[in-house]
DNA sequence: GTCTATATTGCGATAGAC
DNA sequence: GTCTATCGCAATATAGAC
């Protein structure tokens, strides 16, 4: 019933919670700035609280990471045409579409440049926006083959990237009455990299 | 004599490398994300020499992000004029040029979110990437009030800087063999910062 | 100028009461 | 589900020999 929802809601809102605060966190100081004890002082609880919910500090930052990543990989997974300009912007939008259940803050996590160095080991992250920079530029020298890649393709591509991270983070900064990815939002996103990528 | 200098250079040589390399692991892993033992270890020294050269951890970083920081800050305190699509594509090129002794890598530092934010207090970086973002916006906006900043023009500025970050930090990686913040790369990174900002 | 050894603090993580 | 108390360890930083 509606008590019952009402009481499961309470009972997860700690998780969520802790999770709304630390991507806020590692996003400001980035990951290994941040320690639990800081964490747990901005929600008002102690240390062992959080690790009653999470196992370790590795497990905030991958339920954090978890929806943006998939987010993405679910994309490129389709494997779509990436042959035209409009094309390639239409992967963008699908990107920036797939992330719009994600929070600004999980997604603005991904400029500490350890979070980002993460690869393959126990956080699967591998680099997730240097894989779309690379992927991006592959499309731009028509190749898979990463080795293949026009230098300047590249360089584009990882401006392009950067541009819309930096566009993700600013922009309920700019508009705090906005809507987080709204639909204006998230237009004009798309429009910034795919500005810089076809430059 | 050339003796002389060869032995002066040799003194100074270690803390140079340290610089080098700690400037290179910051920009990896982040400031927090990386020990005094790491640098040491990539060294061949010990934790102890660190210290003989530099008082703190934190007085290492004052050292790498000195430069780029009186660099862009020489640029600004020259109030040059900024109201032409024109005059901010000049003053972004003074902007490189100033940091054109810098390394590469003591400008990628700027990524780690933590040390954007070490504000006013010790280091005085004062997150200088917001001030360069807020000057920009700035000027599209017509306004020396950082309140007075069109939201939009504030998005657009960040990415603009974002991305001449990224520039910076992937022309050498795409381009291994060129001089670091050679011709080519300067007016490769004007020309994007521009195009972003006055779009 | 670099070393070994050590002081000291704060971190991530766990045990067990409530 | 949250607390207090604590363990083990790695971090910054220092002292003093060479």
């Amino acid at each position: 019933m509606s008590t019952d929802t009402a009481v499961d809601a309470r009972r997860t809102d700690t998780r969520e919670r802790i999770l709304a605060t630390a991507s806020g966190l590692f996003a400001e100081r980035g990951f290994a700035g941040t320690s639990i004890r800081d964490i747990s002082d901005a929600l008002g609880v102690t240390k062992a609280a959080l690790y009653y919910h999470f196992a370790s500090k590795d497990d905030i930052l991958r339920a954090i990471v978890d929806q943006p990543i998939s987010a993405i990989r679910g994309v490129m997974e389709l494997e779509p045409d990436l042959g035209s300009a409009a094309a390639r912007r239409q992967f963008i939008a699908d990107i920036i579409g797939a992330m719009a259940d994600c929070t600004p803050e999980s997604v603005a996590v991904f400029k500490d440049p350890q979070i980002q160095a993460m690869v393959g080991a126990e956080i699967s992250a591998s680099g997730i926006t240097n894989v779309l920079s690379i992927t991006l530029a592959g499309a731009l020298s028509g190749t898979a083959d990463p080795a293949q890649i026009e230098p300047e393709h590249l360089v584009r591509a990882s401006a392009a990237v950067a541009a819309g991270l930096a566009v993700i983070d600013t922009w309920h900064l700019a508009f705090p009455d906005t809507a987080k990815f709204s639909e204006e939002s998230t237009a004009y996103i798309v429009d910034t990299v795919s500005a810089i990528l076809e430059r």
